[in-house]
DNA sequence: CCTCCGTGATCAAAGCTTTGACTACTTTGT
DNA sequence: ACAAAGTAGTCAAAGCTTTGATCACGGAGG
């Protein structure tokens, strides 16, 4: 079975190979669980690096630059605490990449009038001006991907996605502090 | 709109925060789309932040390093510009990766008979080991995540997930060099 | 009041990522 | 045969991430 074909392989068609290759290889492994994620990461990596490659470096954004910008723009001046738990990165991720977007003149840190251990994260003018830019390219974007899916088919995956984000796995898991 | 139940948000129910947001300070935002690339982003993340911290980390490897040799393990010996395309990564950071997994014992780097330029890449015994081991540990949690789906849901799941990565999209995408 | 413990933000070290440059080699075209 | 163009791997700089300290502040009990 081994190297059979292995070089006509590429990152889309691995996700075949490698399900049947470990089935050989090891006993007790549930295929399916195995081709779900892998599909599940192989899509989103894809996604991500397309929507940062194409969409936001050429507008001086980096995807986590975007994801922190994102954050503040919706949910409006707010703690550097909660834009981490919004984001899904750790504090110091968030801190570490004010830096930069303070220095890129689109977020601004002020002492939180009520903890004065707490700092509070707002868009500058330009930020939200670059912010919303932004976005209308990246939703440009995730709409030329959603296209490949019907909308019966979307409206399905989002509600799979939101099934595995709310199940019993998910609760358990390991959380970023 | 804004700021109101802002304080209950979390990084599941962001999603529904963000699309109602967004549209009210933007026309011309399709929220389907929106809603599908955030919830396939924040399910992955949640899912490889679980994996790589609750299986991987405790094992010695980080997420990347597990990558590498799965893809080894399932397709090796190989070359190294190969396993850059299966692993998703740029063949910079394989090199560099490689680089610790070689200090570690579990990789070896050999050159290629037929390309003086070329770089093999194969198991140790010692790699072959960790990985069998630690993909069994891997898979278990896989199956923990799948087990909040039936079985019919996962086959529809994975279905859409193929057509969104071999869809017009994915095929126009930005890829890693 | 004031000690004790918890919490918010930041820093530090180590690792991985990216792009772009560079070297060594191979392939192509004349 | 040989120059030109392309390709494999590596390196370097800059940025982001993680965990684990550290420091400042807040809240509750004695």
């Amino acid at each position: 079975m081994t190297a059979e074909g292995t070089n006509e392989l590429d990152f889309l068609s691995f996700v075949d190979f490698a399900v049947a290759a470990t089935s050989s290889e090891l006993q007790d492994v549930d295929p399916v669980a195995m081709r779900l994620v892998l599909s599940l990461h192989r899509v989103t990596s894809a996604l991500v690096y397309d929507l940062e490659s194409a969409v936001h470096r050429p507008r001086g954004l980096s995807w986590p630059g975007f994801r922190v910008l994102f954050v503040v723009w919706l949910a409006g001046p707010l703690e550097s605490k909660r834009v981490a738990a919004l984001s899904g990165m750790s504090r110091a991720a968030v801190s570490a990449l004010v830096n930069t977007l303070e220095k890129a003149g689109l977020v601004s840190r002020r002492p939180s009038p009520h903890d004065r251990r707490a700092v509070v994260l707002a868009l500058t003018p330009e930020g939200h001006e670059v912010i919303t830019r932004d976005y209308l390219a990246h939703n440009e974007r995730e709409q030329a991907w959603a296209d490949s899916l019907t909308p019966g088919e979307r409206r399905t995956l989002i509600g799979l996605l939101d099934k595995l984000m709310t199940g019993r796995a998910a609760r358990e898991a390991n959380r970023r502090t």
